[in-house]
DNA sequence: TTGTATGCGTTATCAG
DNA sequence: CTGATAACGCATACAA
């Protein structure tokens, strides 16, 4: 690899000189910094990351804790679309992005945040972990810029996809198309959980509708055995739901693409949506009714939010950012006929 | 943070005995050993890992690379399922995982290659790219370690899913249960798609069947919308098939929950199966008829290859590893119960 | 068994 | 406008 003292030799000029050409620095004129740059481009030079980091403190390079534990990690479409758009993102500002993990060096295991700092990672984006777990938390809390999705830590910008809007949004929908009848399958009790649960709430109220409790049972997110099971409950019931919205939109392929025991007049006729907007839900026919999460966008705030912050601390507030979606109309939701008022 | 002089100073040792105590030199005494270790623990020591580096011109990391283009990147359940494993088998090895890019530092415009270089990073493993992209090949045949995943480059170790077993397991699959007219919908024309229509050809052979082209139309992979075309083409022939193979999971659920227009006899009777095995294929009823691909293996086996390669140069030779992936009898091959022989 | 000295490639300070 | 030099934190050859 060529490196700065090469391009020096090359030039009859000496490292400090060719080191500030190459980083734009004032007191170097135009023509010598043509001159370096062409030289530079001629030998194949890229800096030495790691002797700038040295130097810099600074490694140009962004962290990112994430943990699969089973379904809602890298393996969950939400999230590995929120990463890739991070990736992007980042590479577009000339940074790398490194996974944040605490793996033992000689029998010290390091916390989240040693490992950061061992690394002069730049900064952090938080997604997809428990965030109670203190070693989270001590990287959250730390002087360290990060910006967390889905969830609020104090002092910490936060990207948030807006849950209560998308239930919302659901609701009013299946409402709109004559239901009023409407059950809400939520997932296990979380932030983003009770964000979901106020937007069907608010969205009964605004109706007119009392929300009932057993409209709304509690399943697991990804996990659709849990959801069938809750359905195959509310098809049990005395008066039961015309329009069942779902925890995420694979519980509800699921649903719709099983042959269910159970009351056939119910499991026949039943609406069903779903919630994240996936590849797959767009696919099949008729099209999934959902909330299509912009995770496109989460990603990519997330990533610029965060640049930002590393590029002007002194300007820097946290910022908690909603991140809207977009209702997907769809066809699983579907007109009611003779709504049973 | 606590750097290696903290240390030696709290012990009144000097730096030289500290480093070597911590990298496990025999020079040092066990009961030196333990009181270092036992001071770097309180002080929270965390060798600071650039410095190491630049030192050791080894950087404990190791480079993916991954393209994300459309469907077939990071978003693909089998990639990001690899990543995912690709990334805790080097994380408990003491490695880290960073992302290869090529984007600019001052108007230069690295190649992968020359990332890899000014980063050190140790060793990389190539994935859903453009095999063919120079920049690509350029890495793949550097001195680099490199493992690619279902591609082989000369000199390099390669993880290959076994696809030529995977439709040939479902081809004989089709046939236990009765049926005859098995067509392949198969995917753009790429080394994987050769593979499995080699093992589609050679089922058939085995079983005395002559390989019809009219049943093997070209589809896309991750593509619904070409397979449903593919699959109504199937369904006009004069000869209709029992049993359609589909080019992977996503497309054969689209399949089996889409109300689909054409010949109701053939659509309501006909038998699917996908390709891949993903979370979803589990978990509707009937589970889907297909070949789950190990994914995970095909991941760790990538990471653990490299880290040996990276580790021992001189036992290296490269290898090419087939790892065979495992049939998913489910529900959605229906036996036949007059095979129209 | 432990310590001293050197250099990895870069940037920053300060002098020319 | 340019150059010499120190320093970043660590590992290692060599000396004690």
């Amino acid at each position: 690899m060529a490196k700065i003292s090469d391009i020096a030799k090359a030039l009859g000029l000496s490292n400090a000189t060719i080191s500030k050409a190459l980083n734009g620095s004032p007191e170097i004129p135009q023509t010598t910094v043509d001159r370096v740059k062409e030289c530079a481009r001629e030998l194949g030079y890229v800096p030495s990351h790691f002797a700038r980091t040295l130097k810099m403190h600074r490694s140009f390079s962004i962290g990112v804790l994430f943990v699969d534990k089973s379904q809602s990690g890298l393996r969950h479409e939400y999230f590995s679309t929120i990463l890739n758009a991070i990736k992007v993102e980042a590479e577009s500002r000339g940074y790398d992005i490194t996974f944040i993990n605490s793996e033992n060096y000689s029998g010290l295991r390091p916390t989240y945040l040693q490992h950061v700092k061992s690394r002069a990672i730049d900064g952090v984006v938080i997604a997809s972990v428990d965030f109670n777990d203190p070693n989270v938390m001590e990287l959250a809390q730390s002087n360290i810029p990060t910006v967390t999705i889905d969830h609020t830590f104090d002092g910490c910008t936060s990207i948030m996809s807006d849950n209560e809007d998308g239930v919302y949004e659901l609701t009013k929908r299946a409402y709109k198309l004559g239901h009023r009848k409407i059950a809400f399958i939520h997932g296990e009790d979380t932030t983003v959980t009770r964000k979901r649960v106020a937007g069907y709430v608010r969205a009964l109220t605004e109706l007119g509708i009392s929300a009932k409790d057993e409209y709304m049972p509690m399943a697991r997110y990804h996990d659709p055995e849990s959801v069938i099971k809750a359905f195959q409950a509310l098809g049990k019931l005395k008066d039961k739901p015309t329009c069942v919205l779902c925890t995420d939109d694979i519980s509800a392929v699921v649903l719709l693409s099983s042959r269910l025991s159970g009351d056939r007049e119910f499991i026949d006729n039943v609406s069903i949506a779903g919630y994240d907007g996936i590849y797959l839900s767009r696919m099949i026919q008729p099209v999934l009714t959902t909330y299509c999460q912009d995770s496109e966008m989460i990603g990519r705030l997330a990533a610029s939010k965060l640049i930002s912050q590393i590029e002007n601390p002194k300007l820097f507030v946290p910022e908690l950012v909603k991140v809207k979606g977009k209702l997907q109309e769809g066809g699983t939701i579907r007109p009611l006929v003779r709504p049973i008022e």
